[in-house]
DNA sequence: GTTTTCTTTTGATGTAGGTCACAAAATTAT
DNA sequence: ATAATTTTGTGACCTACATCAAAAGAAAAC
């Protein structure tokens, strides 16, 4: 539990009474890998701090997976359009490696409200989730496939080391092949 | 103000003493078309409502106009990044056509803060706005040129009728050219 | 109303990266 | 270990779209 605390801590610093709140109302969750932890048609009702491991984020179009994230440790992970608008998910989150997730669900944070701390750290932490997926957005959009490559082995390298080369190319939106070509170069 | 407070009611009915202090509290701005209303390096530290016009958003990459954006009439607009983080923008905010604006301050947007319905349709907004982001970036990454111009039309068909063909082929990734090539068949 | 400037259209050409097909390599299961 | 399955690498080919250039059209300025 201390590693979500010191999350949490790089955004605000946390009293003992919020602490002692946190950790009576968070769980902890244990999968083995490739497990679906969220599937479409799911109210996403919690969000995620993995712990340990990793968890994909995907959908499918034409019946074919379009991975959009793969998170790693030490940040959270949640449905944002599911979770914000408390509207059944499109995407689909499955456990990457056998993973420990920290789980706080909606409704204990909402508990957590009367903590000003607490309610301090989700406006901070929803708002750099947004400034992300608006920088990568833009990021990805002005890049080739080289680039892209490049933009995402600056921000998440671990992704790179880690991830399936299909699953990588799905991120930043070219083909397996050509990641692989990228790769040899 | 009425166009703003209908706005707000399509997220949470407001109460008598919310709509009082939104009003005192919201204020008119009237510009000429063409006019940046928030530069690079700016903190942005309010929320837009376009009564009437048309606000372009862009930023620069390698010397030229990337736009991501325009947003038309009873639309919020904002540059979330740096209103989210506190953080000068990176980007430009421009009117597009003759415009009304109704802005609110962060600072007098806290002080609504005392109002939960007020908070609330907050939340609502930019739960909505970020599951936007999260949409279009998705369903863009998917399709090829003609298909990104029928999901704008489909999305904001606003856009397509007022806007140079020019920022509509920076909206959806695809050169000008391309554009006009699209609408001509 | 004419000129100047900005915007859109159209044609010609080039290329990044997609798709297909199969081989090599690496994992996983038995 | 060996076999079965999944993942990755490589070559050949092709197409969607970018880029360049120049004309036509529209809007703004005078």
């Amino acid at each position: 539990m201390q590693k979500l605390i010191d999350y949490i801590e790089q955004f605000v610093k946390l009293d003992r009474e919020s602490i002692e709140a946190i950790e009576s109302l968070a769980e902890i969750e244990i999968y083995k890998k490739n497990l679906l932890i969220l599937k479409p048609g799911e109210r996403c009702n919690k969000i995620w701090f993995i712990k340990k491991g990793m968890v994909r984020k995907y959908h499918l179009h034409d019946g074919e997976e379009i991975t959009s994230w793969i998170h790693t440790e030490n940040e959270t992970c949640t449905s944002l359009q599911s979770y914000a608008q408390n509207t059944p998910s499109e995407e689909y989150l499955q456990t990457y490696e056998d993973s420990e997730l920290i789980s706080i669900t909606k409704d204990n944070s909402e508990k957590l409200a009367e903590f000003p701390k607490i309610v301090a750290f989700v406006n901070a932490m929803m708002g750099r989730e947004f400034a992300n997926i608006d920088k990568h957005t833009k990021a990805l959009n002005q890049r080739d496939a080289k680039g892209r490559y490049e933009y995402l082995r600056e921000i998440a390298p671990e992704i790179l080391k880690r991830a399936k080369i299909g699953h990588i190319a799905s991120i930043i939106g070219v083909s397996r092949e050509t990641v692989s070509r990228i790769r040899k170069a």
